[in-house]
Parts: structure tokens; C-alpha cells; sequence
DNA sequence: ACCTGAACACCGTTCAAGT
DNA sequence: ACCTGAACACCGTTCAAGT
């Protein structure tokens, strides 16, 4: 009844991250999967193990596409880049976010990106204890803030979004103004992104002027 | 057989944090809190409707233990203060730190801090779209800080951490030297906390300093 | 008011069997 | 080599029924 070989297993990553994309990260299963070939679910496990590692393929395609930086940038720069690249790519497929953690250190994209990272830092002079800490900051930050950029809540699908959004608003419009007027004020802001561009730039920003604050304190002991 | 009103709420959420700590959030079950006190399961959607409200009582209680720092405190002092505390809270469960997101905006103690926050922020020279970011990129940055703390994995159950941790760094230390050199040399320190305190004191640093550059740039304009 | 029992629509995964 | 079918041990949740 149905050809053999039907399933490649290239297309059913692409096809499972279409279903994050669509559905977010929770609603992925192996039978959804399954019934987008028209096969049975055991099938998928021909070719991966088991889910895990079929999230694990998800990741490293979500990571082969995050732009490589110039290696030969000086460090602040290469920095942005570096998260800049990273945020640009999970944006383009939130749900899909926790599952780069991991893939930063397997993936072979992920591991050219981190070593290079890790060079500048040593060689602006930070020991490699440091220089991990601080690749690794790099890396969270750029993750939460994809994860919990506000109005785009991972754990919320997709469709149910704009409800969502305005019932939460609404709960803080209620408070009383007099024990929470700054909270009141920054509502729309904690619920909804209005400029999500500066909402990236600036915690970057942040975060790379933290690091060269450190690393010039370093370099003076 | 069984007495009535035998199931106390609040018990019945300190259970639920046990099994969060000895097991991680992803083995928290309706039915597993039901057998800890001999129950149907049906019996907790008497007092929670469902498992979310559950689990929203959880991160409240996690939220409860969060000391609240000085509002009198210098906007650095008191940033520094207020992730350090929400960083500690949340070392004590790690697996529940996911929950502590919306917490900040619908919990008393959340809301009381973030609304501190905001004022000492806006106080110096923010409008409310940039204090709510900042404010957010804090709460962000100290939970993925505790959840990504390597050798931590909130993914992995804490009986199973040791065999993770040394497989990962098997892995690692089994990159070529001529193309990963600082990765290899770097491997101990992803794989593994060696000091938890420079740690969260590394980040914290980097952030706040981050964020005086910016609002000093921000007084200059 | 508070809890039980049976049932439903799901999961991931095993194992033996088909082609 | 590649996929099916049946089954297992789980989920969260509904709904009617008991006390």
C-alpha cells in the first residue's frame, strides 16, 4: 500500500519545525508528525531514535541557519554579531528556541561560533573559566530574550496570541493607581512589544557594554 | 474510607514544589501529587481547576520566599539586590524557576518588587517603555541564569546529573585541538559550575554595569 | 462541600510481524 | 531496509455519582 523510502528524513525535521513554528514547541508530537506523511508513527522511529533526538535535528537546523560572524572583528563588535545572528534566527522560529542550548556546543555551526567567541575573550585576556561564563551569558540572554520577548510568549500558540495579550493588559490596567502608578504606566510595555528592534538592540547593548566594563577592569589588575 | 477535607491547598502545593525539586518540573503529574495523599487524582480539581493553577500556585509560593530589597536603595544597589535575591529564591527550587515569569506581574511580592524597580528606574530618566525593559531583561536574565546554570540542567533529573555532565565533557574533549582548541580548554567550565557564586556574580555585574552605561549615555543626550 | 469511578482523548515507546 | 499493528504505561480532564 504505501512506498517504501516515503519518508526522508530531512523533510520530516523541516516538516516537524514547521509544526512549532505553527503550534509552538508543546504541540509537537511524534503522531502529528507521523500523520503529515500519511504513515504511522513507529515509522519515525526508523530514522531517529527517539523524539529527543528528533528535536535535536530540529535544533540543528534551526542553528544552520544563524549567520557566522566575521572571526576577524575585534571583540565588541564580533559580540553583537554573534548575538545579533542568533537572535535574527530563533526570531524566525520561536518555539523553536530551548532547543538551541544544547546545539551551541554539538552542532557544528554552533561549536565554530562558540570557539571563536571563546578566542576573543581569551585573547582580550580572560581566563577560559571566564571566557565561558561569559559565551555562555551571551548565549541565555539571547535565548530568554526570543523566549520572553513580550506579546510572543513561547508557551502560548500562536493563534491565541492578541486575547492573550489584552487579558493580561487588562489584569494590570486594574491595579490600583496609587500602590502601582509606574507599573500601571509600563503595562502596554510588559505586555506587548512595540518596537521590537529596540527591545534586541538595547539589551544587547547592555549587555556588551557590561562586558567591556569587566573586561577593562580586568585588564587594569 | 477516606476522611473529607483531608486535602489542604497549601499542602498540597508544598507537595507539588517536592517533587519539582527531587524530580523537575517535567515530572510534576496530577496524579503523582494525588497518590502523596492517598487520593483521586480527580480529587485536586476540587480546589485547582486545573493542572495550570497548580502550577501557578507553586511559582507564587516560590515567589513568596524572594526577599524583598530596600526601596530606599540606589538604583544599582537596589538592581543588584533584587536579582540577587530573585537568583537565590529560585537556586533553592531550581525546577521551578520557569514559573516565576508571570509571577512578577500578578504576585504581591512579584508585583511590589518589579513596581520598586520600575520607580527607581523611571526615577532616573527612563520613559516607561525602557524601564519595563530593562526590569524585564533583569527578571529574564536571572531565571535563565539559574535554569541554564551548567551542570544544572533543570532538563535533567537531578539523580541523573553526574553521568550527564561527565558524558557532555567526554564529548567536548574529544574535538580536535587544531580547530577547538579553546573549547576544549573551556569544556570543564560549560559542562560544569566550578564556582556558582562568581557565577550569578559574573552576570549580575555585567548587567547592572551595562545598564548605568546606558542610563548615563541616555542622561548626556 | 468534597471526593470517587469510569471513561475519553491523548501521549511516547516496545515489540513482533509484515513486505 | 523500512514500515505496520497491537499493545503498554502513562498523561490531563469530563462528567455523573456517591457521601
Amino acid at each position: 500500500m504505501k512506498a517504501k523510502n516515503s519518508l526522508n528524513p530531512a523533510l520530516v525535521v523541516e516538516s516537524a519545525l514547521r509544526i512549532v513554528d505553527e503550534q509552538g514547541l508543546e504541540a509537537l508530537t511524534v503522531r502529528k508528525v507521523a500523520d503529515e506523511f500519511g504513515v504511522t508513527p513507529m515509522a519515525l522511529y526508523w530514522h531517529f531514535s527517539n523524539k529527543e533526538a528528533l528535536l535535536d535535528a530540529v535544533g540543528d537546523l534551526v542553528v544552520s541557519t544563524v549567520r557566522e560572524p566575521d572571526p576577524k572583528l575585534p571583540l565588541e563588535d564580533y559580540l553583537r554579531e554573534a548575538m545579533g545572528a542568533l537572535v535574527e534566527a530563533m526570531r524566525s522560529h520561536p518555539g523553536a528556541t530551548p532547543l538551541l542550548l544544547t546545539r551551541m556546543l554539538t552542532n557544528q555551526v554552533g561549536r565554530d561560533i562558540t570557539e571563536a567567541t571563546l578566542d576573543k575573550l581569551m585573547s582580550a585576556g580572560c581566563d577560559a573559566q571566564k571566557a565561558a561564563s561569559i559565551a555562555h551569558y551571551a548565549l541565555m540572554i539571547s535565548m530568554s530574550l526570543v523566549s520572553g520577548q513580550p506579546g510572543a510568549d513561547v508557551t502560548v500558540k500562536p493563534a491565541e496570541r492578541e486575547e492573550a495579550v489584552a487579558a493580561k493588559l487588562a489584569i494590570l490596567q486594574s491595579l490600583p493607581d496609587d500602590r502601582y502608578p509606574r507599573l500601571r504606566a509600563a503595562a502596554p510595555s510588559f505586555v506587548d512589544c512595540a518596537d521590537a528592534a529596540g527591545y534586541y538592540g538595547d539589551a544587547i547593548d547592555i549587555f556588551v557594554n557590561g562586558v567591556m566594563v569587566d573586561l577593562r577592569a580586568l585588564a587594569r589588575s
